[in-house]
DNA sequence: TCGCGGTTTTCACATCGCGTTCACCGCAAA
DNA sequence: TTTGCGGTGAACGCGATGTGAAAACCGCGA
């Protein structure tokens, strides 16, 4: 249902836009290379901006399901998000780390 | 039971507004960058406003222990959250000491 | 069936941030 | 002054997070 409304909704952040239904990501209309996990990631962040998400929430989000202890996909992936958000967007700061708790996404310079 | 109150509650105090259940405290809709024992113990003092609690309660509420004789973490908590809050909203003063007891939180200019 | 390119997951190590304690200081009460 | 309490900077150990690299996986075409 929530994933339903992810598909059909778009985000903006700035010069970013995510289209989850066109399975894309454009920084001013150019595509991100982004792998379909990365945007996952990206989309179930953007459609709780400014919102604490716990690690449990967005995995389940995006993986539907639970993570083991010890999994460490979630981080794997926020960091190369921010490798390539970041080359493509030098300014902005997007996905902040809340420790202990999990991550925001924000757009701030 | 009060646990719960606490997580599902929000505080306001002025610009601050405290929202347990998202692991938060905002500041003209800012988060504040609060570790998570900081928002524990800035949620106990704001949920029992304009009262003053002993070191005991407060620190009962928080750790869910009575605190050991010469334990100061406490104390250093509340000097952190006095620093992170005075320099968001240094008009308020919100956390007052009452020498010998506790503390009480209420917001005075 | 096999190999290949791209993707996802796991691993290992580096780094960071938090909770706690310690040390020292100032202050208030007596 | 003395005594005890609270304020706070600093340090320390450890768990959390960042991240490059390897391994596992997967779909596809030869």
């Amino acid at each position: 249902m929530r994933a339903e409304q992810d598909r059909a909704q778009r985000y903006r952040a700035g010069r970013l836009e995510i289209r989850p239904d066109e399975h894309a990501a454009l920084v001013d209309g150019r595509p991100l290379r982004l792998t379909v996990r990365e945007l996952q990631v990206l989309t179930e962040l953007a459609s709780n901006a400014e919102r604490i998400m716990s690690r449990e929430e967005l995995y389940e989000g995006v993986w539907g399901r639970a993570p083991r202890r010890s999994d460490r996909s979630l981080d794997v992936y926020v960091s190369r998000l921010r490798a390539k958000l970041g080359s493509a967007l030098p300014e902005l700061r997007l996905i902040h780390t809340h420790n202990g708790i999990g991550y925001r996404f924000s757009p701030e310079s």
